[in-house]
DNA sequence: CCACTTAAACGAAAGGCTTTCGTTTAGTAT
DNA sequence: ATACTAAACGAAAGCCTTTCGTTTAAGTGG
């Protein structure tokens, strides 16, 4: 065939099309995104390094779909909880992507600028050296796992049929997933912020 | 060859030599896995039933491989405390497993028992109905994220040559990756904690 | 103790996957 | 016109999980 009088393969066609099978799958794999948009296996190595390229694009495109009011002038507390929603809702719209991006480094400068605003956050709030990446880390292991959560099978916790009366009575007031997901995210987002604070006051 | 005199697999050699390779190379495959015993593949399937069979024996072993003191008699931070270290406390012996957990239903019996453990302590402590399920959730994000991180690459924020001054000073306070983690999860588990306290009280 | 069933090994093969390599052709710049 | 680069292709290497049929040993009921 040679080169096409047009490029058939685009850096952005790939990043939707892969995001379409994981939205559906829950993956994505080179056979399927040449196949997806028409062309071969191989041509898309013309366009992207490897799989980690997409896998960093495919962040990249969900956290900045749809973007996050500016949080410069706001109080730290209102900033911590614009951002971990933004994240978080970012997931919430691609759930089956979470997993994915887990083992991957954060290199994408919009991402990254996310994490600036939290450091910046943290640092209105009046953390200080060490705390402020543990701060970060606490606030991304939360947020994570409730990306986590999202893609999580219906049933998380599946106990024998005898016994633990007592996880399986809470488990019962929990509804579906979608509704569990998100009434845990909110209680979560307040007791993060709410021990912050009381870690500030200690 | 036919069968053997003595059984040359077991479910327990099984796990062990899956979760070496785990320790190792942060994957098992059925090929390495019957290279190690010294069988082949496809007779592992006399023992287990697929990869997700022994995936649940690993939560399984690196649970139950240092056991937890009792909790029923301790106020409830300090249970939550010995609870959530006891997770994490497993993640950080084999930090490659968790990547590898994150999406399968949990239904071993001792690790469901920890959960048991678990809600019962958020009872002790004055939470209901929903808000129990919330608070295992939060909880949970947060003991699996830390696990996460522990697996996470050496470089987890990678930002760009120029710009984001305030991640990048939070990161320099940070020291080496197993350093930071330990901090982050000794200050998160202090947030949690202090956060579930403050939402009882207000 | 003989026959039958079950357990546990094997090899072969189907059907995935990622990535590399060499080849071909189209556009671009000197 | 002559290079050089970009972008497609097919083929192949080398992984992976799982299934299937075959072989042999161990255990069991009559």
């Amino acid at each position: 065939m040679g080169r096409p009088p047009l490029p058939l393969i685009s850096v952005e066609a790939l990043t939707t099309a892969a995001l379409e099978l994981v939205d559906e799958s829950g993956d994505f794999s080179f056979p399927k995104l040449a196949r997806k948009i028409g062309v071969s296996q191989s041509s898309i190595y013309n366009h992207v390094s490897g799989r980690d390229e997409i896998l960093e694009l495919l962040r990249h495109r969900i956290i900045t779909e749809e973007p996050y009011p500016p949080v410069e002038h706001q109080d730290w507390e209102a900033a911590l909880r614009v951002l971990i929603r933004a994240y978080r809702d970012a997931f919430a719209r691609h759930p089956r992507l979470a997993p994915l991006l887990v083992l991957q480094s954060i290199t994408d400068p919009e991402v990254i600028a996310l994490y600036e605003d939290l450091a910046l956050a943290l640092e209105a709030a009046g953390f200080r050296g060490r705390d402020v990446v543990s701060a970060i880390s606490t606030i991304d292991s939360f947020a994570l796992g409730a990306a986590l959560d999202l893609a999580a099978p219906e049933v998380v916790w599946d106990p024998p049929a005898e016994g633990y009366p007592t996880l399986k009575r809470a488990v019962s007031h929990a509804g579906p997933s979608t509704e569990r997901g998100s009434h845990a995210f909110e209680f979560g987002l307040d007791v993060i912020i709410g021990g912050l604070r009381a870690k500030l006051a200690g």
